[in-house]
DNA sequence: TCTGGGGTCCTAGGACCC
DNA sequence: TCTGGGGTCCTAGGACCC
């Protein structure tokens, strides 16, 4: 196999579980209004838009993911579906507790998203009579524990401890648990031959309908194909679904999140708005939501992305899409300084006579937050003189507002107090305790 | 007529995921 | 009347350099 197509070497003897809850969210809801167990019922996006999760019996009724709420209306009325408004505070508070739970069963665990987890559990097998008794025990207790209905897929790879949820959730003899990984060969390959090549994960529409032009219409088509010709046909991606497939695992487990590359606050708005105030008074929330998520990941961003747009759903209304972006002359995490960037950004985009349908703030090349040491010294012109360690705290007063002067102060106190007019500082250090300069 | 060659960096856009 | 809000990775092409 080609070298590059593979980013990890391949492991034997590896097998993931990915615990997924049944319609997330409409099973948050449920667990705190149980009279809605068995009620067909969506739950609906922001504004109350579009439907976001729906129940099984909704499902049943070919009812699309983001079906816009007013196109389900009627159908709503024949079958009494209920609708709710999402409540991500709660459903955010729930996630964790599933991961509590599973984090019970292995502490080599991802949480892919709100509502999934992969598993690494071939270090915990042993202790369990096969994977499958294992899958089932993990999904009684995430009921116990939490009132959520889980399906439980195991498989070698990451790729094939999906298919394998996506069987345990399609087809009822699983009672909720698929292990591909101890299924006979040609059982397997029957369930692939009869599951669509686009549920496998990573393949969306459009690759599907290029694979169906080559014949290629069930996973079992795509597992018989070499990946070498998907690679030169379809890039590297589809070459390494093509592997995991097969079984070699080419996804590992990323236990720590890895700090995010960009930061996105964004709304659509309930109604038009047209009047710069409205817009700058939602870019400038936007900018501090983005700097609140910077701070916690402990990031600064050194560039904004502004975007303004109308209602693409109205082809006849004007339409303006706009977006700029403002570079920071220092990166920053601060409130203030985002928001006024932003706001500068929101007036060169802006223009009177649209109907704007949403606003957004984008952060882009996101870094570290550096320390207050390594500020000190990447601000330093003049090493090793007082004068010069003056100099960078005064710029990283400025630059991280006013409690920084009060962690780092040179001289002895003395000195200090004279310069600052005998204000004393919090902490103070000798110019010889600070590390060398790189 | 013919029109180096290789490398890097950056950006926009596509495709996909939940 | 009414149409979500996040993210990621990959690729192609242009600018620029030697």
């Amino acid at each position: 196999m080609p070298e590059n197509a593979i980013n990890q070497a391949c492991q034997t003897n590896q097998l993931f579980a990915l615990v997924d809850v049944n319609n997330f969210y409409v099973s948050c809801e449920r667990v705190f209004a149980p009279k809605l167990e068995d009620v067909p019922m969506v739950v609906l996006s922001n504004n109350d838009g579009c439907a976001v999760a729906r129940s099984a019996e909704v499902k049943a009724l070919g009812v699309k993911m983001g079906t816009p709420w007013f196109q389900m209306k009627d159908l709503a009325q024949q079958h009494g579906i209920q609708a709710y408004s999402s409540n991500y505070t709660l459903y955010g508070d729930m996630s964790g507790r599933v991961v509590e739970v599973l984090r019970k069963f292995t502490p080599n665990l991802e949480v892919y998203s709100i509502d999934e987890s992969f598993l690494a559990i071939e270090t915990v097998l042993k202790q369990y009579a096969n994977p499958t008794s294992l899958g089932q025990i993990i999904k009684q207790d995430v009921k116990d524990s939490t009132g959520l209905p889980v399906c439980v897929g195991i498989g070698a790879s990451k790729t094939l401890a999906k298919l394998a949820n996506h069987l345990a959730k399609k087809h009822p003899q699983f009672t909720g648990v698929c292990d591909i990984s101890s299924m006979a060969k040609e059982a397997l390959y029957q369930w692939m031959a009869e599951t669509a090549v686009g549920e496998v994960w990573g393949i969306g529409g459009k690759t599907a309908k290029k694979l169906k032009e080559l014949k290629i219409n069930s996973v079992f088509d795509l597992v018989q194909t070499s990946p070498q010709s998907m690679r030169q046909q379809f890039g590297v991606v589809i070459e390494r679904i093509c592997y995991e497939l097969r079984g070699v695992s080419c996804l590992q487990l990323e236990e720590v999140a890895p700090a995010k590359q960009q930061i996105i606050s964004s709304r659509s708005f309930g109604k038009p708005v047209s009047s710069m105030d409205e817009l700058a008074e939602s870019v400038a929330t936007h900018a501090a939501r983005g700097a609140e998520k910077l701070r916690s990941q402990k990031s600064v961003t050194g560039a904004l992305t502004i975007f303004v747009q109308t209602n693409p759903h109205k082809p006849f209304e004007p339409q303006h899409h706009q977006s700029i972006t403002v570079v920071l002359s220092d990166p920053s995490d601060n409130t203030l300084t985002l928001t006024s960037a932003a706001l500068k950004g929101l007036r060169q985009i802006y223009k009177a006579g649209f109907k704007y349908k949403k606003a957004g703030v984008i952060l882009n090349l996101l870094a570290d937050k550096p320390t207050m040491q390594q500020s000190l010294f990447d601000d330093m012109e003049v090493k090793g003189k007082s004068a010069g360690l003056m100099k960078a705290l005064d710029s990283i007063n400025s630059r991280f507002g006013n409690a920084a002067i009060k962690t780092a102060a040179a001289g002895t106190k003395q000195d200090w107090q004279m310069r600052s007019g005998n204000k004393s500082p919090n902490y103070t250090t000798q110019w010889d305790e600070l590390p060398v300069a790189r």
